[in-house]
Formats: structure tokens, C-alpha cells, sequence
DNA sequence: TACGGTTGACACCGAACGGTGTCACCGGCA
DNA sequence: TGCCGGTGACACCGTTCGGTGTCAACCGTA
């Protein structure tokens, strides 16, 4: 699922823990992180520590992926070359 | 690709942003953070900011995606049903 | 009724983050 | 030779994150 906000991951969060019937302390002892992490970042706290995120998504198993956002196809025709687009924009 | 730790991601930030060929300041500057930031992460700093690098994933065009870990191959016979067993294990 | 588990919500406080400013180093170019 | 942009690396400092501890509210159950 595609993660465009800290709201959109909290709630994804909050769900696969939910799914996984695991309580907020419960979780955090996995996680080696405070209840009051799991309580906030839930809550929708817009700061959180990315490595305590990290190690949080691992307790759920959950992974998280990174990829360019309009060069996923990029041999598509119809495809556009973003990469190419900003370097002759910068290159002008 | 998958983010497994926060180097590995870093080392995506940072070839996205030479592949776009921007400075550490041109990104700051379009992502709303500090250089001196976009330094420190690009360099594995473990702790950073979850709001921060989504603005900058952003500045950058690249999308970040959250999925389970044991369904992404789902169908295969080998595949373990984690969220089976957890459950199981945490109802026995 | 009483009890235990879960959760939201505080206060407190040390540690660390992040911004600003600055410096030196390096490579390219006039 | 000197200048300039990019980068790594500091110090300083205000902000705030995160852990600990605690409390009340809620709910299911004995």
C-alpha cells in the first residue's frame, strides 16, 4: 500500500497490529521501542524517528519499499522519463 | 526496491538525487529541510525525522510503498501464513 | 461488586535532533 | 593563479522526541 502520509502509515500500523492481536505494550517490547512510541506514532504524531519506525514494522512484519514514483514503467511508451525531463530542465 | 535499514535507503536518497542532479542544498531547499539534513542522512544517520524524509522522498519523486512481509508471495506452497500462526500462537 | 487488561493522556526530564553559521578541501574553469 | 560550487564536518543552541511513571476510563469476566 502506498504510504503518502505519517496518517496513511499509522493506520496501517495500528490495523496489522490489530490483525496480529497484539496490544500497544506488547508490541512495543517486540519492537524495543516505549508504549508511549507505538501510543503517539497511532495517534498520528507527524514526528517520529525513522530507525524506531523501522524496528516497529519489523515486529509487525511489515516491509517497506522504495521505488521512483512515475519511472516504475519505465520502458513504457507512454511513460514518462522524469530523470530525463529534470536534467534538461537543470541542463536549460 | 526494499528498505531494509536505513543506510539502504539512504543510499537510495542519495543516487536519486545525483541521478536528478541536484545538490544537497537545491534538495533541501525543494524539500523544506536544512542541508546540513539532507548531509546527515545521505551519510546513515540512524535517527531521522519519519516527516522529514517523506518531504524529502517527495522532492525526490520517489514513493514509498508498506506491505506485508510473508504475503508479497503469497501463493506459493511454501509460503508460511505468519498472521495464522501468530494468531493461532497468541489464541493457544 | 471487584479485578485485570487495554488504551488515551498527562508531567517530568535527559538526550538528541535539526537549523544556522562557519570552515576547509576538492575539482572545474577562466 | 584565483574564483566558485559542492561537500564533509564541526560548534552552538532552541526545540522536542522518547522513556518512565502515573492516572482515569472503558470493557469483559469471575
Amino acid at each position: 500500500m502506498l504510504v503518502r502520509s505519517i496518517g496513511e502509515a499509522a493506520a496501517q500500523l495500528r490495523g496489522r497490529r490489530l490483525a496480529l492481536r497484539l496490544s500497544q505494550d506488547q508490541l512495543a517490547q517486540r519492537a524495543g521501542v516505549s508504549r508511549k512510541w507505538v501510543y503517539e506514532f497511532e495517534a498520528g504524531k507527524p514526528h517520529a524517528e525513522l530507525g524506531h519506525l523501522l524496528r516497529v514494522l519489523d515486529a509487525l512484519d511489515l516491509q517497506l519499499d522504495l521505488s521512483p514514483r512515475s519511472a516504475s514503467s519505465q520502458s513504457a511508451q507512454g511513460a514518462v522519463d522524469l530523470d530525463a525531463i529534470l536534467e534538461r530542465h537543470r541542463d536549460g
